[in-house]
DNA sequence: CGCACACTTGAACCCCCTCAACCCAAGTGG
DNA sequence: CCACTTGGGTTGAGGGGGTTCAAGTGTGCG
């Protein structure tokens, strides 16, 4: 289930879970609001959210299966979550959670190093937003997006896309039209190909790393 | 000595350490090298940097006293670090700070909670990255930095930068033009004022909290 | 079928960047 | 003591990458 504990643990980990499905769409976590649950992704994705009073919104990343949210708290939220499409969440309570890290220490390193990896992640991400013009983010975004869903056996050259392009757009730091115009760019440059608005493919693995990592 | 663990572990813990000076403008982790060592600021400032193959730079974060580094890393060092003057170090070996964690459980708890908190702040630099203002950022940054540097018992709004207005310029995704002519901008509207390059002084907290926010 | 909704494309604009000059304080050395 | 240098900071003029505004094109679903 959860994925990242040991098998005899497992039963003694999904007494104080609480599964439950979520409609595509609905906004499950609040940014701002009393952190009280903790969840543990089993199907879908959702997109993780921070906004400001204006409606201007920025997408801090996506949540696929495995992934775990709540952690990055002190009391309250700091970004809200939405269901991408239909999804199964697990639910502990926080004082669950507490429990849990007590009876099982080996949780307590592993979720320090999903901290750690999420936070080296976010990291890379700062650059791209700070520093990285349109089309070095569109290529960084297509590279890492599978590896940080996690996307089972897709180590191939297709990328299917759960998100919309204004979700894109506002994981990147862009508008959806920018987004738009640079994906055809790079379709016309036949570095990728777009066979449906979903779904990706990369043709030229090389040069899409060039433009990613700001060489050409 | 490095302020996280009780007393009693202190002698412990200094066994394993060695403590080291650098001079200004020391690089004492390249980005992407072998991360065998680990790090605790115990005197002084470093800027956290990633940067690109043509010299673009991002700013990460400032590490202040108390601060630490090398934590974030699989086996490489995700980002370099630069003294922003004289600083004072405690070095680990990566095999004694693992020693270390298995001698001191709680060691564990509280390095989870400082990932958590610069989880945190990281995903509060996306938002401002990748959607915020020039006027927005800095607003942000001179509410924000006292608290990230714990500058002690500057709860005032007087504050003491130890960078330059590049190191700024690259912190907030700008560049330096912008940020002289941005602090210019603030400093002509009464909502600060700048006595000396290094010293800023908040005249106007509650207009500068709606700028930050986006609210002006 | 037709209404949304997502996506694409075009044109004009703007915020920030680039390039350049200048100011100022702190060394440095003759 | 002063000319010279160096590094950080500020200010101005012009240009460009991305945004904004607007229209058009699919495309899935009731």
């Amino acid at each position: 289930m959860c994925g990242v504990v040991e098998d005899a643990d497992l039963t003694r980990l999904s007494e104080m879970a609480v599964e439950c499905e979520v409609a595509a769409g609905t906004a499950f976590i609040e940014e701002g609001q009393a952190a009280d649950t903790f969840f543990n992704v089993t199907a879908g994705t959702a997109r993780l959210i921070k906004s400001l009073p204006d409606g201007r919104r920025q997408i801090i990343g996506f949540a696929g299966v495995g992934h775990f949210l709540g952690l990055a708290v002190s009391d309250i939220y700091a970004f809200g979550a939405e269901a991408l499409g239909p999804m199964r969440l697990c639910r502990f309570s926080r004082a669950g959670l507490r429990q849990l890290l007590d009876e099982f220490p080996v949780m307590e390193q592993r979720l320090l190093a999903v901290a750690r990896d999420e936070l080296v992640a976010a990291q890379e991400q700062m650059l791209l937003l700070g520093r990285k013009t349109a089309r070095e983010r569109l290529a960084s975004f297509l590279l890492a997006y599978p590896r940080a869903a996690s996307c089972p056996a897709r180590t191939e050259d297709v990328i299917s896309l759960p998100m919309t392009r204004a979700d894109i757009a506002d994981y990147l730091g862009l508008t959806v039209e920018t987004v738009s115009r640079t994906l055809t760019r790079l379709r016309t440059g036949r570095v990728i190909a777009v066979p449906s608005a979903a779904m990706i493919l990369i043709r030229d693995r090389a040069t899409l790393a060039s433009i990613a990592a700001g060489e050409v």
